[in-house]
RNA sequence: GCCUGGAUAGUUUAGUGGUAAAACAAACCCUUGGUAAGGGUUAGAGUGCGGGUUCGAUUCCCGCUCCAGGCUCCA
């Protein structure tokens, strides 16, 4: 723990001792500094607490603060820590469970509060203890289990000085504008509309362009290194999806069967089944792999509704999804491969802020296979990783059901992770839907299969783009990359053919010729975060001719002014921009 | 699903136990204006849905729906 978790922690527990002094009845159980802050769970039993409390457990923790000279530790023997706790079953419970790991049981005093706590504390609470505020009341069940009671979370956060804290609280404030669910309204790229229903969402025209331009991108990439692309149903006989185990395993996120001609079908939670039919659809041999088939495609899982956040959690997710075809030695280079062009789209898109995750088994959930073909799936991940010095986080209990995967985790506007791409190795699949090769000694063997979906969901991705780029597209995916603006009504027939032109050469473009002044027509178009406007008025045309102007005047929507530019050699260079992506 | 909070014109917000106000957007008129809001006029919600209290509810109470932030789960 370093010097601000420190301090965090210690905050944690005058929040603790403030919420004891104002609720004695309550019953503290966990308190440990987090990313941004702190928080502490409390059972507060029948009281309900709402934010319209924080403010007096803050000033209580401001009184209670100035008694705190010191923070001491002492040791503790099982039967003294179960007598000084004896009114709070959660603190008797971590006793238990810290006597069964074999460790010290520790408490930590300050003023008349104690605390079950393995320590982690600053020095000198009243003098560091200053520049804190509580931010939030959240539910959260104890010790994470949904079974379990829900406890009350109240968050807060503290920093060494007014001047750190103050500007946590303004980027807060700061990252609220960049909400992709905001961005979304305001510049109409997608809709929920309560009538179609939850998780369920429709891509503006605007929204659409920018999917459609990653659509394209994906393909054409795809294609470029040896990707076959496929369309498949969105529903399948219930026996497919019995095959593939997801009936059993994966049956709680799919929605109802329906009864077609007295058969039951489900809607596809995952592509996979239908891939496999392709690959089933012939007899393939070893000189075929690896076959990788690919297809956008929209599957359709039950989310909690209290999950759904805008485009980042729907109940249609369109993956960008392959599921690769191969030998068992060609598993780590294939891999590899994989991983590279997952690198090739996020640097496309500048995105530098996100970690991998290692996605392992967990004990308490329920798989397919046996261990020895778990280990080996993981052994090639790691190997392949290892091969490539690969820096990844490992992580139990993220796997899936079939194998174990490599995630590419990106984090939104108010710092929360979200899960994007992925690449996952299953030896599984390929043996429950009976698919084969013939090896170079005319022998019949196994495919391994690896999924894979470099962007994850399309949904998600672009909702996470949205934020990233704060509305302002770079030009190749602005929904609308030009606004054409008359300095006044004189000037609309030249403004109309530029905009004609434009639209020849397939640019996407607004001509502004409504009756507004020039300031006004530019305010909106930077507000659309349109990249370019070109202007026009007796600067740019001496003579009222028809043809298209020489010169022209630009702005950009961070508001720099290009004067008297040639128009050709502009168009060229956006040509060149949207060809490089920027 | 669970916890806390919220829902008022297309959008952003104001407001009150006596029948809803403004800005932007829209339509029309005047203005023909040179780098982030020219001026005027008009239209637009009966306050998420259902019920209760009341002479009277958008306002108070209850239930539901949806949204936000958490928890659990996950692309």
């Amino acid at each position: 723990m370093n010097n601000l978790d420190n301090l965090r922690h210690t905050t944690s527990h005058l929040l603790a001792a403030a919420v004891l002094k104002l609720y004695p009845k309550a019953k503290i159980t966990l308190g440990p500094p987090i990313e941004n802050g702190f928080y502490y769970d409390i059972d507060f039993e029948d009281v309900k607490i709402s934010d319209s409390d924080l403010p007096k457990i803050e000033e209580e923790m401001k009184k209670i603060i100035k008694s705190w000279e010191k923070i001491e530790g002492k040791e503790l023997k099982e039967n003294e820590a179960k007598k000084l706790f004896a009114d709070n079953p959660y603190k008797l419970e971590l006793i238990d469970e810290i006597v069964k790991r074999g460790e010290k049981i520790t408490i930590y005093q300050s003023g008349d509060f104690i605390d079950l706590c393995r320590g982690g504390h600053i020095e000198n609470p009243k003098k560091e203890i200053k520049y804190f505020k509580l931010l939030k009341i959240a539910g959260a069940y104890w010790r994470g289990d949904e079974k379990n009671k829900m406890l009350t979370r109240i968050y807060g956060t503290i920093f060494p000085t007014k001047e750190e804290l103050d500007k946590y609280l303004w980027q807060l404030e700061e990252a609220k504008k960049r909400d992709h669910k905001k961005i979304g309204k305001e510049l109409q790229l997608f809709l929920i509309p309560e009538e179609i229903g939850q998780g369920l969402l429709i891509w503006m025209p605007k929204g659409a362009t920018i999917r459609r331009e990653i659509e394209n991108l994906i393909i054409k990439e795809q294609t470029k290194r040896g990707y076959l692309h496929v369309y498949s149903p969105h529903i399948g006989k219930k026996s497919l999806w019995q095959t593939s185990g997801h009936w059993d395993l994966y049956r709680e996120k799919m929605y109802s069967p329906m009864i077609i001609d007295n058969e039951e079908y489900l809607i596809k939670p995952m592509n996979c089944p239908m891939h496999m039919m392709v690959y089933k659809s012939k007899p393939r041999s070893y000189r075929d792999l690896p076959i990788r088939i690919a297809e956008n495609a929209t599957v359709y899982r039950y989310e909690q509704t209290g999950e759904l956040s805008g485009m980042l959690r729907v109940r249609h997710i369109t993956q960008d999804d392959s599921h690769i075809f191969c030998r068992e030695d060609q598993v780590v280079d294939e891999f590899l491969a994989v991983f590279d062009y997952i690198k090739f789209l996020l640097k496309i898109f500048k995105i530098n802020d996100y970690y991998l995750r290692l996605g392992l088994r967990s004990k308490k959930e329920k798989y397919l296979g046996s261990d020895e073909i778990w280990n080996k799936a993981e052994e090639k991940i790691v190997q392949a990783v290892e091969k490539e010095g690969i820096n990844y986080l490992k992580s139990e209990g993220d796997a899936a059901f079939y194998g174990p995967k490599l995630d590419v985790v990106i984090k939104d506007s108010l710092g929360r992770n979200w899960q994007a791409g992925t690449i996952q190795v299953d030896f599984m699949l390929p043996e429950r839907f009976n698919l084969e090769y013939i090896d170079e000694n005319n022998q019949i063997k196994r495919p391994v299969v690896i999924h894979r979906a470099p962007l994850g969901s399309l949904e998600r991705f672009i909702g996470l783009l949205i934020e990233h780029y704060a509305g302002a597209f770079p030009l190749w995916l602005s929904p609308i990359q030009i606004a054409v603006l008359p300095v006044s009504d004189k000037f609309n027939l030249i403004t109309r053919k530029i905009y004609q032109y434009l639209k020849e050469k397939n640019f996407r473009t607004v001509h502004l010729d409504n009756n507004e002044t020039l300031s006004k027509k530019i305010r909106w178009a930077t507000l659309q975060k349109i990249p370019y406007m070109i202007i026009i008025g007796d600067k740019e045309v001496k003579e009222l001719k028809r043809e298209l102007p020489e010169k022209i005047s630009v702005r950009t929507r961070e508001g720099k002014d290009l004067r008297e530019i040639n128009f050709y050699e502009f168009i060229d260079s956006l040509k060149s921009q949207i060809e490089n992506f920027s």
